[in-house]
This record gives C-alpha cells, sequence and structure tokens, in this order.
DNA sequence: AGCTACCTATCTATGAGTAGGTAAAACGCG
DNA sequence: CGCGTTTTACCTACTCATAGATAGGTAGCT
C-alpha cells in the first residue's frame, strides 16, 4: 500500500504546502506543526531545505510520469490521451487552493539552488515531451493537424495548462481550466 | 518626464524584485541596499508591506493599460493588435531573469493579503477584458473565426501567455515565447 | 511652528541550521 | 541465547541572520 513513514509524510506535505504557498512561504515550522516532530528532526530527514525541495519535486515528477504511463496503457487515441492528460492536471487544483508544484517551482526559479532547479527543468521536460510524443503519433493517424512542429506545439499547449490552473485558483472558478482545455482541440485541427 | 522621486524608485524596484524573486522573496532590506535609505525609512513610504504589495501591483497595471490604450490608437487590426500585445508580454520578460508581475503575484496568491488579490485579479480582469474586445472586433470583421466564446479565448490567450513567459524563463529561452504566440493565430482560425 | 524626509535604535517573531543528548530497536558475535 | 555495540529516530536547547514593524529623534525647508 501508500507507505507511510514520516519520511513520505513529510514530503507529501512538502508538495501541499509548496503547491499552495510557494517555496519561500513555507517553513520546517509549518511541517512540524503538522507532522507532530520538531524541526529539528526534519533536519535529520532533509538535512537542508534545499534537499527537501529537491525531493519534493523529484517526488511529484515521479508520480507524474507514472500517471502519463498510466494513461498510455489505458487509452490510444491521441485525443483521448490529451483528454486524460487535462484531467490529470484539473485534478491538481484541488478545490482551488494549490498550483501544478512544476509552475510553483518555476515562478519560483530565481530563489532556488540549481538542484531544484534541473528538477523543475526535468519536470517541464518530461511532459512536453509526452505530449510532443501524442501530438506525432496524432499527426501521423491524421487527427491532429497544425502549422507549428509537435515540439512547439507541445511547449505551447502545457504554457496553456500551467497559466490557466494558476489563473482558475486566483478566481476560484475550475471552469476557466476547462475552457482552456476545449481551446486545446482548437489548436491542433487549425489548418485548413 | 519620468518622475524620479525616491517613491517611485521604490515602487519600481519593489516591481522588479517581485517579477525576478516573488513576493515573498524580497524584503525592505533589498529595496533599501539599492536605494539607499534606510528599511525604517521606507516604511514612511509604504507603512507596511502589503502597502507596497498593493502599489507595485497597481501600478503595474496602469502602466499595461497604458501600454494597452497605446496599442489601441497605433493599430487597427485586431491581428496586428495581438501582436502587439504579445511583444508588450514578451518585454516583461528581458533578458530571461523577470516575469510578469500578475503571473507572480498569482502564484503568490494564497500567501497574500486581500487588497493585493483585489489588484491581481483586476489585472487579469483588464487583460482579459481587452484581448476579448480584439477578438470580438476580429470576428465582426470576419479575420478570426473559432468556436468558443470571446471570453473564454481571451482567458486562454492570456493563460497561455503567462504560461509561456515562465517558461522562457525557466530555460533562459526566449524563442519559446514566441513559439507560443505562434500558435495563437493558429488558435483563433481554427473553425473549418 | 510645523511638516517632510529621513535617521538611530529597538522589538518581537521567524527563518534555517547545529550541537549534543537519549531511549529503543537492530545487529554482530562468541 | 545473550551481551555489547551501533544505528535509528527522535528530542532539547541553542545560534545567528533576517523579517516586518515601531518609537522617537532631527535637520532643513515652508
Amino acid at each position: 500500500m501508500t507507505e507511510n513513514t514520516v519520511l513520505t509524510k513529510l514530503l507529501d506535505l512538502a508538495v501541499e504546502l509548496i503547491q499552495t504557498r510557494g517555496y519561500n512561504a513555507f517553513s520546517y515550522r509549518d511541517l512540524s506543526r503538522e507532522i507532530g516532530i520538531k524541526t529539528s528532526s526534519i533536519h535529520y530527514y532533509f538535512p537542508s531545505k534545499e534537499d527537501l525541495g529537491k525531493a519534493a519535486m523529484a517526488r511529484y515528477r515521479e508520480n507524474f510520469n507514472q500517471s502519463l504511463s498510466r494513461i498510455d496503457s489505458a487509452v490510444q487515441a491521441p485525443t483521448e490521451k490529451l483528454m486524460r492528460f487535462s484531467e490529470l492536471a484539473s485534478g491538481t487544483l484541488k478545490s482551488c487552493d494549490k498550483i501544478c508544484l512544476g509552475g510553483m517551482l518555476a515562478s519560483d526559479f530565481h530563489t532556488m539552488p540549481d538542484s531544484i532547479r534541473e528538477q523543475v527543468r526535468g519536470f517541464y521536460n518530461d511532459n512536453e515531451a509526452w505530449i510532443t510524443k501524442v501530438l506525432k503519433s496524432g499527426c501521423e493517424q491524421a487527427v491532429f493537424n497544425f502549422e507549428e512542429t509537435p515540439e512547439k506545439m507541445a511547449q505551447a499547449i502545457f504554457a496553456l495548462l500551467e497559466g490557466a490552473i494558476i489563473s482558475a485558483r486566483i478566481f476560484k472558478d475550475e471552469s476557466r481550466f476547462h475552457a482552456s482545455m476545449n481551446s486545446i482541440n482548437a489548436l491542433l485541427t487549425s489548418k485548413p
């Protein structure tokens, strides 16, 4: 089952806190209060905040990649895959108090150590690569038709998703996210 | 000309610092160092950080609205207007170390007082309203053709822009931004 | 005289991080 | 098996830096 060690509890909570408040607005104290161990004990698991941040992004990234694999084995049609992807993204919103961890850390980018930055870029790369793959197969099957390269189009789609999650949160309006999703379909069948 | 009072210097620097580092990762001390007055003196101009944050977002918003007006009087064609808008947005990137202030504060949303939140939402509303207006006139002139409502489409475009700025920064690659721009055109002529 | 635009000095809270201690579980070995 | 040694998983008690904010002072202009 899901391991419920203190370590994973710390990591899960860290992920959640960063998603809601950002890297610079959460502290070992916040974790301490919630988990019920002292801040010094958290340093036992994560010597520095950098370690924690890196592990949190790595975990999130890993989970995301697993979800992408599950989509791959669950459905085959490219359109369906993209729909599942957007559902996955909308799931991170969760009652409009969290945004994507990748998007959050991308915003905090200039205040973060290199090891975390690499994880963030890796997360972007993972997702864009997956979308690119889907787009390519969609083009081969002639269900998609667009002018840009699949790579560039994947970047645009992912940027749209990240931006839409952020705007959905500030307006407490999930429909903002779903509306953006619909326009993706338009994006992908644009050529005359 | 541009007023160069201490107040405006503070405000300009605050805007820049928030754009690069975020609301929770900049301090009165940073301003103090750069401007050359003590932190306590900054409280003379902005009693609380909330006041400063609110004023910074308000100033940025105002400047942006002025730029939008300038676009309106400079060019008439909807396609041209959108192109200018995207150039405006790309201008905020500036050597890939800053993102849009609105996008940054939208990420920091959950850690901010209400008065700033209102400004952020206002900024989003201003921009989306302007884009909506352009889209509508583009539809009337039959240069645009899409299925979604202009309002929803404007939301998507603005989300795409915000997301693209963020991703351009983390990869230090402005072309990421411009690529996303190109896909907007595709978005707007999608109907068969 | 009073306002403007600063200053010094200080407060309280919080940040990450370290030093060093300890009870209990796990481990190695004769 | 049992005894000593590590290791694990915490703790208390601190450090030092920084945060935003306040009190009260002052030089100079109006």
